[in-house]
DNA sequence: ACATTGACCTGGGAGC
DNA sequence: TGCTCCCAGGTCAATG
């Protein structure tokens, strides 16, 4: 469900109610996430402080006084903050109670994100050594990824969601920043010029950015942190748009299969 | 080293 | 109504 928009909407929802806040309590309805969420997590985590709450890539950082907890919400995770009383509901696998009367829910029903508990620095933990620089940030320029991009013979598509080059750019946001740039999804990484590279970075950027600024993308079952959705999707250009003509030139938008995932572009705007 | 594919899991919608 | 098939916002692990 979730790329970089709406992993930063559901932080910025959550913050007010947890940093600083003491955890009461962790309740695990089921452990089988895409890794066991760790025996004993609960004993842990009890009565610590969270310090802060940050996001690195996709994952959610819950800083506490001995360690961080570590969220992923794969494909269909959810957080949100609730009474201590909500009802409980068949996907709630994980609450983390506070002590203001509010709980953190985590609801996924096809678990394929992570529940994770590292004491070490969380730059050198496993799963996010080696991530790509943040795509707002200025390590994620023009340059960088015409160094990442050359000589490779993969997809440019395939290039900007991997998040070794760079993280947060998920299926949505990577049509849809090709088509800003006018780059066809299949072109070889190693074959965008230095001009259309400088677009599709700022493209990435400012999709990112807009997608941020409406809470995110709601296409199914994305909601904000208090239960609203976001609202990029009535901006999309090309995403979920097959045969529906494109705004810039009318022609009907095409879409094609990269990599198992829907690829939907402009034939007309974007050339191979 | 790099590139592609399968796997994990559930729910919803299309088609018969 | 109910069955089967395909699809879905991610990404690690295995394979070529």
């Amino acid at each position: 469900m979730p790329e970089l928009p709406e992993v930063e909407t559901t932080r910025r929802g959550i913050q007010p109610y947890v940093e600083g806040r003491t955890i009461i309590k962790m309740v695990i309805r089921h452990r089988g996430f895409r890794w066991p969420i760790p025996d004993q997590l609960e004993d842990i985590i009890q009565g610590q402080k969270i310090k802060t709450i940050e996001r690195r890539a996709k994952y959610l950082l819950f800083r506490c006084e001995t360690g961080t907890l570590i969220i992923h919400l794969g494909m269909s995770g959810r957080l949100r903050v609730l009474d201590n009383d909500s009802h409980i509901g068949k996907h709630d696998h994980v609450d983390i109670y506070i002590d203001n009367g509010h709980v953190v829910r985590l609801t996924d029903p096809r678990r394929f994100g992570a529940v994770l508990w590292t004491e070490a620095d969380t730059g050198a933990h496993q799963l996010l050594a080696h991530l790509g620089p943040e795509p707002l940030s200025d390590f994620f320029n023009a340059d960088y990824l015409r160094l990442q991009s050359k000589g490779r013979s993969s997809t440019i598509k395939s290039v900007i969601m991997n998040g070794e080059i760079v993280v947060g750019v998920g299926n949505i946001y990577a049509n849809e920043a090709l088509f800003l740039a006018g780059i066809h999804p299949a072109k070889a990484a190693g074959k965008v010029s230095k001009v259309k590279m400088a677009k599709l970075v700022e493209a990435i950027k400012l999709v990112l950015e807009k997608a941020l600024l409406a809470g995110g993308t709601t296409l199914k079952d994305f909601r904000k942190s208090d239960g609203k959705p976001g609202y990029f999707a009535q901006q999309l250009h090309v995403y979920g748009r097959e045969q529906q003509p494109c705004l810039i030139c009318q022609t009907p938008i095409s879409c094609i299969r990269q990599a198992q995932r829907a690829t939907y572009f402009c034939k007309q705007c974007q050339p191979k």
